[in-house]
DNA sequence: TTGTACGCGTTATCAA
DNA sequence: TTGATAACGCGTACAA
C-alpha cells in the first residue's frame, strides 16, 4: 500500500529542497549532475509517480482530451476512435471517453464533467436533434477549445470534421439515375440532424440536375434504425402498385436493411422489382443475399483529421475554425442492378 | 474567453467567504436559504465550473477509471466498452481510454500515465505475451486498485473477468456430437495464446467424454483470420475423400468463414456434405447463405461485470480478488445441420 | 450560520 | 546551483 510518494518526501530523505528535486525530475537545467543522479535514483527506489492533478492545477494544462460520442456500438465510432487515439497518442495526450447514449441531456452533463476535469479540448459528435444553439453558444463563450466531428452543429463558427454526406449522397443518387431509374424514393433521416439533411440535399440536387421530379410521397422519414426503415418502406408500399417508385435510396444501411425486410415481406425481389441503395457501408452490407450498394464512410480518417484539428487549436491560438469534409467512396454491389 | 471562475471570485462579488460559497454549491447544510440562493444564482451567472483537479488533490478521489485495451477495432472491445461505460456512468465515474496497439511497452506507459492522473482504478486487457510478472507485481504493490478483463495475467491474485472459452468450446463440440457427428476436425488457434489453448481443451474434453477419437490430421492450426481458416481447410480436403471429417469446429468465426470458402470452392454444401461451427458470433455469422452456428461471446457482460468488480474494490476495502467467468451461449443456426 | 487558517502536490519567481 | 515563498482552487477543522 505504498501511499503516493511526493517530491517533498524525496527532498526530505535527501536533505534537499523540493524545488531541486522538482528540477531534477523534470530535466530543467541548473542541477548539478551528482545531486541529479542521486535524486533520480531515490525517486525510482521510492516508487515516485508525478501527480498530474497538482501539475495541472498550476500549469493549467492536463494533456487530456475529452470525446463525446452518441453510441459506441455504432461501428463508425470505434473506427473513428482509432484514428483519434492514434493522433492523440502521438501528441502525448490521453482521452476521456464519454457516451451520451443518444441523449442530449447526458451529452451536456458529460461536457460539463469534462470541463470540470479541465481537459485541454473536447471533440463532440452531437446527439442533439433540436435547433437550439444556446448550449453550444455558451460553451463557445466559456473559451474551451472544442470541435465537432461526424455529427455537427452548424452555424456556430465551430470547426466540423465530417464525411461529405452531400456529395456522397449525390453520387449514389446519380449512380441510380445512370442505371435508368427515374422514380426514386428516399427514406430520410431526421431533417434537423445534419447528416439527415445533407443526404437529402445531395439526393435533391442529383434529381434536379437530371430534371427528375421528386415525389413528396416518396420522401419518408425513417430515422437511422432498421425498425424505422421497415416502417417507412411499408408506408410507400401501402400505395397502389402503380404509384410505387423504381428505386430506393435509404439514409443509411440499417434503414436499408429494414426496408429490404419489408420488400421481401411483400415478395418483391431486389433489384428486379425494386432497386435499393444505402449509406455507410455497414459490415453486413456485402453479406446480404443481394449485396447492398452503398457509400463507404472513412471513419478512421474523420477521427484522425478531427483530432489533428483539435490539437492545432489547442497548441496555436491563431488557428481558425474550418469545416473539413472527408470524401466518401461508392461501393457498388448488386442491389442497384449494377450488373443488369 | 471568460477564464475559469473560482469560488473565491464568487465570494468576493458577494462579500462572503469562500467557505460559505463552497458549502452552498456542494449542498452541505449550514447555509441560510437566502444566501444560498444568492450564491447559486451568482455562480450560474458567472459560469462557475468546479475544478476537479483541485477537488481531487484534496479528496484523493478523481471519479475517473482507466481502461487499457489492446485493439479498439476488435469488435469485442467496443461492446465490452459499452458494458463498462454503462456501469461506470451509473457510479458517477468517467473513463480514460488508452490503447496499447498490442504493444506491452505502450501498455506500461499508459498505466503509468493513468497512475499519474490519479485514476481511482484501472481495468486492463493485457497485450503481454511473455510470462514476466514483474511489472504487474510492482503495480500491485503500488496499491492502486486494478483488475484484468478478457486478456488476463494469471497467478498474481488479481481479479480476472473473462469469457469461459473452455466451457463454450466444450458445449459446441457436444452439440455437434449430439447431432450424430463422430468424425470432427478442429481448426485451432495458436496454442500459446490462451483462448486458442482453452478452446482446444474444451474440444478435447468433449470428445474424450464421449469416447470419440481425435484424429491428429484433423487438428490444423488456422490462426484467427479468414485466410488461415481457408488454408487449414484446404489441407484437410487435400486428403482422400474417405479420410474427410464429417464436421468442422473452427476456433473462431473468421476462421470458419475462410473454411466455408474452401468448402464451397470444392463444391461442397453445408451442412449436407460437411457441417461447420465457429466461435464468437461475428456480426456476419447469421448473414451467410447458410447461417453459421457459433458461440456468442458476451462481451457486453464481460465489460459490465469487470467494471462492477473494479468499483466494488474501489469503494469497499474488504473486497477480495476473484475470477469471474462469464458463460457463453450457443447460437444454433443452420451450418451444423441442426434443422435436419 | 459564517469565517479563518492550513494543507493537498506542484511550479514560478525571486533571493541566496 | 540551490532554496524560500507564494500561488493554483478547493475542503477540513476549527473558531467566532
Amino acid at each position: 500500500m505504498s501511499s503516493n510518494v511526493t517530491l517533498k518526501e524525496i527532498a526530505q530523505e535527501l536533505g534537499l529542497s523540493t524545488m531541486t528535486v522538482s528540477r531534477a525530475i523534470n530535466n530543467k537545467g541548473n542541477v548539478e549532475k551528482g545531486t541529479r543522479d542521486k535524486i533520480l535514483a531515490k525517486a525510482k527506489s521510492m516508487g515516485y509517480t508525478p501527480n498530474y492533478l497538482a501539475k495541472g492545477l498550476v500549469s493549467k494544462k492536463t494533456f487530456t482530451i475529452g470525446v463525446v460520442i452518441p453510441e459506441i456500438s455504432h461501428s463508425f465510432f470505434p473506427e473513428a476512435l482509432r484514428g483519434i487515439e492514434e493522433v492523440v497518442y502521438e501528441g502525448g495526450y490521453q482521452l476521456i471517453l464519454t457516451h451520451s447514449a443518444e441523449q442530449f441531456e447526458r451529452e451536456k452533463k458529460a461536457i460539463e464533467m469534462l470541463k470540470s476535469k479541465r481537459v485541454d479540448g473536447i471533440m463532440i459528435s452531437s446527439s442533439q436533434t433540436k435547433n437550439d444553439y444556446s448550449y453550444y453558444e455558451s460553451l463557445k463563450n466559456s473559451g474551451i477549445p472544442f470541435i465537432f466531428f461526424d455529427r455537427c452543429i452548424e452555424g456556430l463558427g465551430v470547426s466540423c470534421i465530417s464525411v461529405n454526406d452531400k456529395i456522397g449522397s449525390k453520387k449514389i443518387t446519380q449512380h441510380l439515375i445512370d442505371h435508368g431509374y427515374k422514380k426514386i424514393a428516399h427514406l430520410s433521416g431526421p431533417i434537423n440532424v445534419s447528416i439527415g439533411k445533407k443526404r437529402f440535399e445531395g439526393f435533391e440536387e442529383a434529381m434536379e440536375e437530371n430534371g427528375l421530379a421528386i415525389n413528396d410521397k416518396w420522401i419518408v422519414e425513417s430515422g437511422f434504425q432498421e425498425e424505422g426503415g421497415k416502417l417507412a418502406m411499408e408506408k410507400i408500399l401501402s400505395a397502389p402498385r402503380k404509384d410505387w417508385p423504381e428505386a430506393i435510396f435509404a439514409v443509411n444501411d440499417p434503414s436499408a436493411f429494414g426496408a429490404i425486410e419489408a420488400l421481401k415481406g411483400h415478395g418483391l425481389s431486389i433489384p428486379e422489382d425494386m432497386a435499393i441503395v444505402g449509406f455507410s457501408d455497414d459490415i453486413r452490407a456485402e453479406l446480404l443475399s443481394t449485396p447492398l450498394t452503398t457509400v463507404k464512410q472513412p471513419a478512421y480518417r474523420v477521427g484522425k483529421k478531427a483530432a489533428e484539428k483539435l490539437i492545432s487549436i489547442i497548441t496555436s491560438d491563431t488557428e481558425h475554425a474550418e469545416n473539413i469534409e472527408v470524401l466518401t467512396e461508392l461501393r457498388i454491389r448488386n442491389s442497384c442492378g449494377a450488373h443488369k
